[in-house]
DNA sequence: AATGAATGAGTATTCATTCAT
DNA sequence: AATGAATGAATACTCATTCAT
């Protein structure tokens, strides 16, 4: 049985890159000091990682993987879970569900399923924070963010609150709006918790339970009858 | 009269910068590209500034320095006009409106406000990246985007929403909600203007009019009769 | 066994550093010529040393360090022997000798230890260079050479020629004496050994036996009856 | 009548650079400082002055007129009085003097001479100690020190005191007897007044007056009948 | 798996000096 | 006499990366 405690040479490399990166950003951070933060050399970083950009790309990566796991595990657990009882069934791409029973179980799991998304969020916010930061430089990983979009995109919460009254589709402003108002958000919470946290003296469930609240507002004002996004989402595009 | 198309050489130095830095980040950006990009000497550069930093932080400060002007001059503005006319009176610290037409002009000035604050994120779309992208570093800089906050803090908009019935106070939750739902999708839509635009194919008016339309919404949420965050705002703490 | 001709390369850094600072001063001499001279590339004096000013230091404290030690080691010897011997004992923090006899073999020894001094300075004369032009200037060495003073000072030589009758003391004046008169002439023959020895066409051992004989008339001055200094020093303070 | 306590800017110049290399040496003091410390632009330094050796090679320069001016001028009036009033006479290069009484004359004015050069050396040792830093640099003012040397060998006083018996030759003990024990403890007397009187806490006075009486140790143990030096002096060399 | 030594190619910054006015 | 702007040529120092062991 290994110990561990005592992370391996490689582990310990990711976890003070990850430490670093996310105080100061890959370029500001030298390869010495993750191989003192690492207690390793810095030979040894070169021999398990090609270059320091490689150490990027692999939590970047590795995140970017869990989330979308996270993401399908979820989902699919629901999904087939709901189908195979015969709650729900996919016809032409969409959801339709037995009852209206069955469309609030839908809702309460589209909860669990956001407010686990924000707890990955904030286990992994030190990556979140380099993914952000790397996101804003013209590099490769400008684009990851927008990887997140489709997380939103795919959801199918909102594809669900459809149901029945015709074809749904996501319209410019929809789009728009959850972008800027639902991913930025939760990514942003992750990238600033400790920051914001220092400035507000909340304690961490306090800060959780007032971000869950926030988003509940924001879809709800988005679900609500008089939505505009919504109706327009709804019947403007045929 | 002076030939404005040739800018001088600092201000050329200042342009060249904010396009370098909002592209790769300070850090990744040479001073080399700096000179080259400005047609100027590296030497000159430290003519004028006393290092690379020092063009960051005169970029920053300068971006802080006229969004709290334009703040202060647009609320300034508004409220002198009103209390000189009569329709509102500030009473132990709170506002107080003559009557409901009173209101409504203050509510439309409010949102005037939000889009010309929007322009103005919008036009140094550049520096907001950069002072995003900086204020995830842990230098100096980290908190000037929480500066940001206080414009929502002093924003006199949501004082203004409690007239009439009750003592109003920024609660943890609403400060929260304002933070990462209002500042941070505004700072967010400037600084990923460019990007975005670029996957959602949509003109410049064109997301401007959404942002402004997702805004809306969110505030309007916050606004009406079943906000759980106003009515704790307003009621809860004596 | 190790071929000692190949020095490593640290060593060859600091030889290099002697040479060329000794020649130009350290402000004058560029971090390539040493990198030249020594036959390394720069960033691998950066390996060995933080800094071009950190080579100095490292310099001038070994010479300080090691001239040190020759002086307490054979202070030591000729102390240690003596007192073993009966010749000699420490009384109220002064020395008694047996006879006549013990204190001719004690200035016999001085001599000895002077001539050890010099051949010292002589065969490190160009870290004395750079020492004494570097204590001209105001940084961290200017003390330096102020440190020698103790040698002089604590040197036993003059402690001991007041056997018998009463006390003695460091005058100010004989202070300064040995300073300007003993150790300046020591460090600068040093420091100018190679200067002087071209214009004066005088080969090495001439060179240092002329300045023994020089050294020996100043002491002797010193040392005899009609010394006003040492006459001040007895008598003067009780 | 112009205003002498207002300096005119190349004067300023001059004294800020008397200043700055006496602390630091010419390597080391930035042309900016120099302008600093004068109270004029960078540019203006360059009206006056070609370069920043320029400068060095003005104070050096001067330094050394004025001491060969101050020598010539004293030596000049003590020998064209004896002289003209028949106490002493030029016979084959050497003096010989009337009698007993223009000896002690001639050996007090000597006695002010030294004086006078130890003066002049206390008032100028901002730029002893400039010229003392450069000797030790290999440029063109290593030499500049042992010009000093000539002050020594030309100086009539030892000549002098020969009068009577035999030929007078400098032998190289004796030159460089007079240069370590005489030349470089006055230049380094003035070089490190400061720093000495630091460390000593002595005033101006008593340092000047303890040295005074070094000096003349060392003087009169050259003299007198015992010196070694002397006798070899005037017997050895035919 | 691990490392001490070594390096090429930068990189920010400096600085003496010039020049147009 | 005086200067603000401008610059070429360094210059100290850095750093990601390699390599022999």
């Amino acid at each position: 049985m290994k110990d561990t405690s005592k992370l391996d040479a490689k582990e310990r490399i990711i976890n003070a890159s990850i430490k670093l990166f996310s105080q100061k950003g890959c370029d500001a951070t030298r390869v010495n000091e993750i191989a003192d933060e690492a207690g390793v050399t810095k030979a040894l970083i070169y021999y398990y990682f090609k270059s320091k950009e490689e150490i990027l790309d692999h939590l970047v990566q590795s995140l970017l993987d869990s989330a979308a796991s996270i993401a399908m595990d979820f989902l699919r657990e629901i999904f087939m879970q709901m189908i195979k009882e015969g709650q729900m069934k996919m016809e032409e791409g969409r959801l339709r569900f037995a009852n209206q029973e069955a469309v609030e179980y839908f809702l309460q799991s589209a909860h669990k399923y956001i407010e686990q998304l924000l707890d990955f969020a904030l286990e992994n916010r030190a990556i979140i924070r380099i993914l952000t930061l790397e996101s804003l430089k013209g590099d490769k990983h400008q684009s990851k963010l927008f990887q997140m979009l489709k997380l939103g995109e795919d959801a199918p919460i909102l594809k669900t609150i459809s149901q029945g009254e015709g074809e749904f589709y996501y319209t410019d402003d929809l789009k728009l709006f959850l972008f800027f108002f639902s991913i930025i958000p939760l990514v942003s919470f992750a990238a600033y918790f400790d920051d914001y946290q220092e400035i507000s003296s909340l304690s961490d469930s306090e800060m959780r339970s007032s971000f869950v609240r926030s988003v509940q507002i924001v879809l709800n004002s988005l679900i609500s009858e008089s939505s505009y996004l919504m109706h327009n989402a709804i019947k403007t595009r045929p």
